[in-house]
DNA sequence: CTCTTAGTTGAATATTCAATCAAATCTATA
DNA sequence: TATAGATTTGATTGAATATTCAACTAAGAG
């Protein structure tokens, strides 16, 4: 059935391509692992590239059913949930499950230069995750700081997200992971400490340190404070 | 003269590997950049991944006089101290300068499965960098609240400039660096607003949110959903 | 059943890759 | 200056790679 054979190459080189990275995965181990012969592959795909983009372009398809509605799901507080994504994420790093840890970030950094349309399609999902994200944020209502901006928040879980995977695929342990995660508890922990508080902003200029920094191109978001 | 061609080789290397990781780089491509031919480079590393070993090696020997000693000299304030850090790397991100953004946990990822010692470097340089980090955080005392894992903060740190870092590669783009690190501030502020607010850790009973916080790394929490 | 199209096989191909190696050149020392 | 060792050159090698392609098989429609 073709459309098992589709999906059986885009599981292989998904799982192979979140290992390895594009480069370092061979089309032959692909074959391997999906149990087809190369003229199956390059019916349905035009070439290794073409490949990468389709396995980012399925993450970006089952975003939502992999990954976004099964954490909103999973808790009825909003702020947990984003902590059931993250679970779920790590279901994937754990054993290679297709739907969660998705490779985008991974396979973007290495072929958006070569090949832009993988770049967009790893940012629309960025993007995507990030709103939805965004949206339990907002969820949270008078939990979270009023200043707090959300969409930033948002787009950080997914950062670290991306990172602590990093660092995980290089110590072979879920364990980088798990630490991150409890910093990222530390900061929602702290937003909420924050928001009861004060009913106005924390981080008011008042609060500024007054010490100087010699670097060049302050990040856009420290003015804020 | 030896020690240069040795150098540039590395120098190369380095940036080349940052760019576009191990397996996306060719050795020939290494050559040009260093102006040198094969011979030269097999002369002085045993082979393509003695080569990254090498970078890697390079960067943690060099991490201290390149990173660490640079940003505490950049700012008295503790705190800042991270924040001169984290400019410092991101200067390497935008100019492929070597001593800065250094690849380690891009090659580790890359490499460490199949040439451990590579790993377990860069395990190294990122101990090394946390335990210096956590050395300023500790030197800020009371300014953050008694119930923070210094360690566990200093090791996150590293996590989101990692993150970022990809993330940053991915867009061609040091803006989704910015703003990670923009959060990054956030979570520092939070972290002193919470220190100055109760003299008692944030994290005590009777400031408990709703859900279980841990300052530990323990993400047991969204077990219990 | 026949015909057409989709899907599969797997050997072959051209290219790229990391690495080798003999010879030449350079450097430092006596 | 001669010599030994270090360094460099660059053509070559063999393996690995992504991909092609002719032939075959399977599936569906008429």
């Amino acid at each position: 059935m073709a459309r098992d054979t589709r999906d059986r190459i885009l599981d292989a080189a998904s799982r192979l391509f979140s290992e390895r990275g594009f480069d370092g995965t061979a089309v032959a181990e692909v074959l391997a692992l999906a149990g087809v012969r190369s003229g199956s592959l390059y019916h349905f795909f035009a070439g290794k590239e073409a490949l990468a983009e389709a396995v980012v372009a399925r993450c970006a398809d089952r975003l939502r059913e992999a990954l976004l509605d099964p954490a909103e799901a999973a808790a009825s507080d909003p702020l947990e949930r984003v902590f059931a994504l993250v679970g779920l994420w790590r279901r994937g790093l754990e054993n290679g499950a297709p739907g969660a840890a998705d490779p985008t970030g991974l396979l973007a950094a290495e072929l958006a230069a070569r090949r832009p349309t993988i770049g967009r399609l790893a940012e629309g999902y960025g993007a995507r995750l990030a709103t939805r994200v965004r949206g339990w944020l907002d969820a949270a209502g008078p939990r979270l700081p009023a200043g707090t901006d959300r969409g930033e928040l948002a787009g950080f879980v997914f950062t670290v997200l991306e990172g602590a995977t990093m660092q995980s695929r290089a110590a072979g342990s879920v364990e980088p992971f798990d630490r991150a995660v409890g910093q990222l508890r530390l900061l929602f922990s702290l937003l909420e400490g924050a928001a009861r508080a004060a009913p106005v902003p924390v981080t008011g200029k008042a609060e500024q340190p007054a010490a100087t920094v010699r670097t060049d191109g302050d990040p856009a978001g420290w003015r804020a404070w």
